[in-house]
DNA sequence: CGGTATTTTGAGTATCGTCAAGGCCAGTGG
DNA sequence: CCACTGGCCTTGACGATACTCAAAATACCG
């Protein structure tokens, strides 16, 4: 995705709404009311975009980089819960305040619609009330498969599985799944650090994991952050049965490392 | 909630609706749409509710019970992602089918609503669209908070978190949270292999787990399932910093102690 | 090319999973 | 009424795994 930027009449930045896959096929009339209230707002990498607990003031769609979401507690530690990646919503709509904090985990850039003027457009079209409930309703299976990677004892398993998650779920997000030569690479799109607070362990155990997959020859680590998926099978009996009907079937997988080929 | 279980004219179960809380304020014409297509069902301990995959033919709330939401992997063990209680909803209203298969985990009644029925009234009743929302809404929160707790390393931590979720989101369920002498008392509603399956762990280190934190002199268990908290600020210290600002505050918990003291 | 942050490796300790055995309770049938 | 049975919970012992702390190696950035 790579929206057109442009300025509006007052000068301010904005872009084209209809360009958001799920937004495409809404009227018309509602495309220019959320176009009019569209701003677009860029951030740097560990910037905060919204603390917990805050009630802020716009509804936002990712349209380029990666958010973490997260609860930093007393003593400062980190607990993520979830990435944010291109499409997705955040902000709540309803009146309650957000029980996490949002950082932006790379640079990233997300289109933001002022509350108040995206909840009247909201009571205005059953359309739009039906994307953003289709929006909650998949951000609500993430989480699920989240607990299930995280019910898991061992990290190489985790760590299998979330492997495995950004090979399917996340199969359409600029830069994360590559191939080359025929081999299926992935980006892991965040620190040692921030994987260990999202599988639950600490970056020392997730280094080894890694390598210990490596060895076993499943995964070909080319960078710290740039992986290899050697056999993809072994690493999907690594990440557990759990994934042989999770969202994507591993057929379904490899059609989509097909069409990346090409 | 004790429902009044009626008859209709067909000689068929049914309830009032307008009895479920969440139902209370829609307009009466929508109560009484949705009151036409209610049936009354109830389920065994350990009843199949639903397969994981399948499309069912109804929307449910659960009236009294626990159901649990789990995924069974080929190798037959079981990963529990959630439980059920009364007032939540269940069953796609949508058209995909569930990832996850339904249990009741104890006995337990739902009121079933026909789903092209339901979804006829979804789109007539901006009022029933929003209840279902935050319905959704409310278990994105659950979730997250799940994993929030399964992203502790330790058993004991996860144990404790999950009776601080117990004493704080269930608390208004029937027969979880009791007073007795002054004493906050818990009744674990599901079983200890039931209990490692949702924390992720095995039902050997949730009995060390248990016997542990009765040991440390934040609980006491008065019998497997009956868990008197006997330090509440003890135990929310094992559970980690985490909970002090989850849904409901230290402070507000005591208060509803309080209330169901009286 | 130097300086800093991140990642990796190593060694020692704590925790957990596993297997196996024992205890408790409820329900059953003599 | 009591012995028997089966399910669940508990306990113990041991090997596997992960956490902690510390230090080295590597990658990143100006």
């Amino acid at each position: 995705m790579a929206l057109n930027i442009k300025k509006d009449n007052a000068g301010r930045n904005t872009c084209s709404v209809a360009e958001i896959g799920q937004f495409a096929s809404l009227p018309e009339d509602i495309l220019n009311g959320l176009q009019s209230i569209c701003r677009y707002r860029s951030f740097r990498q560990d910037q905060v975009i919204s603390e917990a607990g805050e009630h802020i003031g716009f509804v936002g769609v990712v349209e380029k980089g990666i958010l973490r979401m997260q609860k930093t507690d007393v003593e400062g530690r980190q607990h993520i819960v979830g990435l944010l990646v291109e499409g997705d919503m955040f902000g709540r709509v309803f009146n309650r305040p957000m029980q996490f904090s949002l950082e932006a985990a790379t640079d990233a850039s997300v289109m933001a619609f002022s509350r108040p003027a995206f909840e009247t457009l909201l009571s205005e079209s059953r359309e739009l009330d039906r994307v953003v409930m289709l929006n909650i309703l998949n951000e609500l299976d993430r989480a699920r498969d989240w607990m299930l990677i995280l019910s898991n004892a061992k990290v190489k398993t985790r760590l299998a599985g979330f492997l495995m998650m950004l090979c399917t779920r996340f199969a359409d997000v600029d830069h994360i799944l590559r191939t080359s030569g025929g081999k299926l690479v992935v980006s892991v799109p965040v620190s040692r650090a921030d994987l260990a607070s999202l599988l639950g362990t600490r970056p020392e155990s997730i280094s080894r994991a890694f390598h210990a997959m490596n060895d076993d020859g499943c995964i070909v680590l080319k960078q710290p952050d740039l992986i290899e998926i050697a056999d993809l099978e072994a690493l999907a009996d690594e990440a557990g049965e759990d994934f042989f009907d999770m969202n994507l079937s591993l057929s379904a997988l490899v059609q989509i490392v097909r069409k990346k080929a090409i």
